[in-house]
DNA sequence: ATATCGTCATACTCAGTAGTATGTTGCGCG
DNA sequence: CGCGCAACATACTACTGAGTATGACGATAT
């Protein structure tokens, strides 16, 4: 059980540096400045800096996963469904800054190609989560243009069309001291309404 | 004049280098590695790393720019207009991914802090390029919110979902040999669709 | 008290890379 | 024809940064 919360104070570190300065201009020893500490702290627990970002990713997935799933899987009108899913992504997105940079870093990294096979193999993982986690929106996108709610053609096109908006902030969003408050609120209401306009919902 | 199109050269090889690999993982010799040249072609013309790469961005800005901008100039109905604006754009993301890529890998860096501050300085000119990109679909907004045709409350929020919704395919599309065009088609018009549809345009 | 082990810090190695300094070659021009 | 310059190539330097090997230190068990 230690030995989780001393990895995951590393995976904090990380990926505030990792947001700060991209995976490659990253050293490790940055990350263990930023803990006060040496390498020497981070390559007990972590084998390599491919999976110290690994893990950031992972983090940061589940974040999002464990926030909307729950909502996919309730049983209320979809559209209903849908918006609260919208919200509750924005809002992750607000609330946990740092690790969704770094997934938007990976999906670039998948992109441009790892170096090593293994890291390849590793990152195809992480796409499959990715790729699952859109699979929740999809679903109810489909449900919801088969009972007449919403209106496309390409259901995959439709979730990355409606993701696409929902990740916006992530590239802006600067969190501010004071009256953070309102502000969030307005872009999860603002970012969520124009996403559900992708799909034809009101 | 020669000058420039041999600077060209770099800068296509620099392009598709930057997409494969990344800004940080590319090193100069992998780009004159691909032109079969050595450091000393790149480094005649360019002193930096960095400036390489800005040139790249600013070569897909460009690329951008002279492809929306008529349009946007042109007078004919805002909805008709903003239409194809939209093609255009995300015509020109799938026809020059290579650049496209490096463009959101500045935005990347952009957020993550460019190291040294002259290249903190260079990258607030390219990102003041960008927003005046962005601007020609703000301003098609605005006009035609107050025509009554489109619906949003934060012009700013407005550009940035439509645009989020337009460079999407940019992150997935890989260009195919064959039946290329009909595809291409298909996610130009369906693309363009979830983008009217944020701002409530038909 | 001492042995052991987990948790780090210290002190390296070594490969890769940005940038430089200096050659080399061909081509236009007087 | 040879001079000079543009357009590179070659051969360096200097440094960063990933990964490793080993040491130190405190807690815990016996």
């Amino acid at each position: 059980m230690e030995i989780d919360s001393a990895r995951s104070v590393i995976v904090d570190a990380a990926a505030k540096c990792f947001t700060q300065a991209g995976f490659s201009a990253t050293s490790i020893d940055d990350v263990a400045d930023y803990l006060g500490a040496t390498k020497g702290r981070i390559y007990h627990y972590y084998r390599s800096k491919a999976e110290l970002f690994f893990d950031v990713h992972r983090h940061g997935m589940a974040l999002n996963t464990s926030a909307v799933e729950p909502i996919a899987r309730s049983n209320g009108l979809v559209q209903q469904r849908l918006k609260e899913m919208c919200r509750a992504h924005v809002r992750n997105m607000l609330d946990n800054i740092d690790y969704q940079r770094v997934v938007l870093q990976g999906v670039e990294m998948h992109l441009a190609g790892a170096t090593t096979p293994k890291q390849r193999e590793k990152l195809k993982l992480l796409m499959r989560e990715r790729e699952q986690y859109e699979g929740l929106f999809r679903n109810v996108l489909i449900e919801g243009r088969d009972e007449g709610e919403f209106q496309f053609e390409n259901p995959s096109f439709a979730s990355k069309a409606l993701l696409a908006v929902l990740n916006n902030p992530v590239l802006w969003y600067k969190p501010r001291r004071n009256q953070s408050d309102e502000e969030k609120q307005a872009i999860i209401e603002q970012f969520s309404a124009f996403a559900l306009a992708t799909v034809g919902a009101k």
